[in-house]
DNA sequence: CGCTTACTTGAGTCTGGTCAAACGGGGTGG
DNA sequence: CCACCCCGTTTGACCAGACTCAAGTAAGCG
């Protein structure tokens, strides 16, 4: 397994330029705050894809926001079984639970090459204690990550495998659009049918199969090493999904 | 469905005599915290069984605490079916996904008659403001709340069914004893089976097959609406899990 | 050109779902 | 006090969605 190993300590990001920020879905930061969220970044990570920024067990002194990149955070079983819990993109919050808690229960792995912010985590305190702003903003995205966590919970207990695969394509087309990874008009999702499997707890032969009926509904379209979404709409009401409801979210 | 209709609103539990705070897993609080978190709570709220406490969809004006009873967190489908995302417990925070973002995505149903503490939501902004390590104790429990999910997650995903329901049997004991809910050496959870299917994603009669086999086995005893650990380490090696690696933890 | 990775497809099996019926205890109204 | 009902549990028969095994294809890469 690649280990994360390309490490830039100078910042060719710096915040003042941060180029998510200006993005419709953040909300706008005061001067202050940013001035310190740019005294917090240590420094930049990037990672190539397959890499695995952060291990199950390990103690991280660090915490990341991604700046460019898909990735993924997964839990293992002894014996090998995966479960993706979900998907990482730029705005996201990395290793949260580890710095608060001490030790990371799951892990995180890049699928595409990654730049990620780095965090101290000892700044943590500091930050609560002189920006109420943004220790309200990092709650916040736990929140909403924990709100993501209820949705996919309810959709491997209790969703048919059509359903699933509709759900997870059309969440995670709807998080990347919202963020502007659609360059493009489609957005290319860089996951491959194992991903899909390990996320919706399928195997990879019926979520094959699961998928092909996807496409031939002309709801999707797999491409090598990737998918399409064709009919996003289509792929809410098969999932029977109002979709999230965002609105300006904050991005540390 | 029963709506919450018992409202006190004098503190019979006064922050100060709060019957949970002198237990093991709780950290100790300065007086300063204790002298807000009492400011802080603005009443009781009294539920019964059954009572439906919040509802998804709604605008929550408050938050809480569990001060005694159980608890669980749902979410359903337009055609019903009924996924439970997690239970509540003596300590837990309900609601502040509400809070925070406005809207509730799940609803929370008493399981046996709960005792609330009430707080006001527009208050959290002062408790950000002035009380950074109070603030950091919330963000703390919304990450404890993500790590269940999480685990959770991992066992519908991906165990089998009989490693599913040995996880979620033991994992609620585990819970329970943290905050002496086993008045009784064995915990009696107040669950039944249709609970039990709807948090493993199982149909109840499957649900019912296999909860018999770990009868079978002498790792439970069911009893009439309720279910009673026998082996917990037995349990435990079934599901493959390690069990929470819980210290003290904060209670707001 | 051979290797690897990812995707396909088919056959056969099994876990878990559905349907249906019955049981048993607690509560209630006659 | 008894009959009845309701809820939760139990059981059996049958079905189907999803899994495993196995083999084959296609694209990318050194």
């Amino acid at each position: 397994m690649a280990r994360a190993d390309t490490i830039r300590h100078a910042k060719r990001y710096p915040c003042e330029e941060c180029p998510l920020r200006p993005l419709e879905v953040f909300r706008a930061f005061e001067k202050e705050e940013l001035a310190f969220v740019s005294k917090f970044k240590r420094g930049e990570l990037s990672v190539d894809k397959g890499a695995t920024v952060l291990v199950e067990g390990a103690h991280s002194a660090h915490l990341f926001t991604v700046l460019s990149g898909w990735g993924f955070r997964y839990k293992l079983l002894p014996d090998g079984r995966r479960q993706i819990l979900n998907y990482l993109m730029p705005g996201d919050l990395i290793g949260l639970q580890g710095s608060l808690m001490g030790e990371m229960q799951h892990s995180v792995e890049a699928l595409s090459p990654m730049i990620l912010c780095m965090f101290e985590r000892d700044k943590l305190q500091e930050l609560y204690r002189n920006h109420p702003g943004l220790a309200y903003d990092i709650t916040w995205i736990a929140s909403r990550e924990e709100r993501m966590l209820d949705e996919n919970l309810l959709s491997v207990g209790r969703r048919t495998a059509l359903e699933r695969a509709a759900y997870l394509i059309a969440f995670i087309s709807a998080r990347a659009s919202s963020v502007g990874l659609n360059g493009k008009k489609p957005v290319e999702i860089p996951i491959t049918q194992q991903h899909i499997a390990d996320t919706l707890g399928l195997s990879l032969v019926h979520t094959n199969k699961t998928i092909r009926k996807l496409a031939d509904r002309n709801l999707v379209k797999w491409r090598d090493r990737g998918c399409e979404v064709v009919d996003v709409e289509g792929l809410l009401a098969l999932a029977r999904w109002e979709g999230m409801s965002e609105g300006k979210r904050p991005l540390v």
